[in-house]
DNA sequence: TAGATTGTTAATCGATTAACAATC
DNA sequence: TAGATTGTTAATCGATTAACAATC
């Protein structure tokens, strides 16, 4: 079936990517947006590593398995190798969003204009408060709950962001899913249940504060 | 020194916790306060690792690192457990800290109040913009960045939030050190040089949403 | 060409899972 | 007691690092 694992192939991208890998990508991202907007032209995967204080070892494993972007004796070109993690990681084309929930949160993450230069655009925002309903966040007005199935029947979304208190956020994505969204973006600490097909990233900020404490503790006793 | 890897002994905490296990921790203590909310009594390491949908065998193996929480042929005592895992990440005591930065991220992390429930407290909001130093964002008058010191000296805080623009988050995080701040939160997409006995978490929001967007595209293959 | 650096294979290391004796 | 389930050891699996032939 697929002779060439990680590899790219005619009919399909990529195949078993380890999660380690994918989690990396970002990273490698990021700091080569910097590097291309310090306009450094050329980077071996040893500087890079540095930069990054991982091993370069581990930075030509995990591009070998999306690739070969490099030239012995030379390195790798900083656009190139840009473009083409911008490629594989989806932000050369546009996606579109319906954001869920206009608290502080929603808010902010509607405010946000990061994902926009990166061609995540939020199309709509909804909330169930009579009081929010109405009101304009960043240029969009937000629109009733009740009106998400209509509105994504006549105007589908790839991601649904789900930025409600956590008791709603179940019953938000099971209707996402219900009106054909492809991946949600979760903001609730909860662990949704969808289907299988449906992509879930969640977004840990209070399970991120506590790993934060516990590391403290730790440091107290050294 | 340390004979026992992972274990408390009379001087010293946990020590040699593998990174994977503390980042399990505090899902741990999620699906445990939910339970406990629920006001289930006791639960065996098969359930709740099937209601976690990871393997009994890594939550017994995780939790051993801690110490002996369960009994045999009972399971364990959700209250009791819960308390314990409370108590390893620190939530059982107070935490205060200081938050820079009062844009709409910020500003959403102040309202935020899961935070509060579980020791964690905003004493200060600080930032940069006139237009901003002085207003109120639950129940605390913002200040002006340059008395930031000032305020740490008579002051002290554990954790600092940095919720700046990418641009200033290096500049506030060596201030946040210099004033004695013992681990910083950092919503900025930047990696912070710090000296190593300052703690850093680092919440990648805009690394999530490109991880969604690689395994939305890994899904449309299948 | 000679030096540098990649892509890849093999070796090491760490994390997860399975199995089971201990024991409630 | 008998059945259930822990804590822990050993086996497996996966991820990281080291090494080097290929080659620019």
């Amino acid at each position: 079936m697929h002779p060439e694992i990680g590899r790219k192939s005619e009919t399909d991208k990529y195949i078993g990517i380890p999660i380690a890998v994918i989690k990396r990508l970002p990273r490698y991202q990021r700091f080569l947006s910097e590097l291309a907007a310090k306009e450094v032209e050329r980077i071996s995967s040893r500087e890079l590593a540095a930069k990054m204080k991982i091993t370069a070892s581990q930075l030509r494993q995990d591009l070998s398995l999306f690739g070969s972007f490099g030239q012995q004796g030379y390195g790798y070109r900083v656009s190139y190798l840009l473009n083409e993690i911008n490629e594989i990681l989806g932000l050369d084309n546009k996606t579109t969003m319906v954001l869920i929930g206009a608290g502080h949160l929603g808010r902010a993450i509607a405010n946000y204009d990061n994902f926009n230069k990166r061609g995540f655009m939020i199309e709509a925002i909804f909330d169930h408060d009579p009081q929010v309903i109405g009101s304009n966040i960043n240029n969009l007005v937000v629109k009733d709950i009740k009106d998400l199935g209509k509105y994504l029947t006549a105007a589908p979304a790839e991601i649904g962001i789900i930025c409600t208190p956590t008791a709603a956020a179940q019953e938000v994505a099971d209707l996402l899913v219900e009106f054909g969204i492809k991946g949600i973006w979760n903001f609730a600490p909860v662990s949704l249940k969808v289907p299988e097909q449906v992509c879930v990233e969640h977004v840990h900020i209070g399970e991120s504060l506590m790993i934060l404490s516990f590391q403290m503790q730790q440091q107290e006793e050294v």
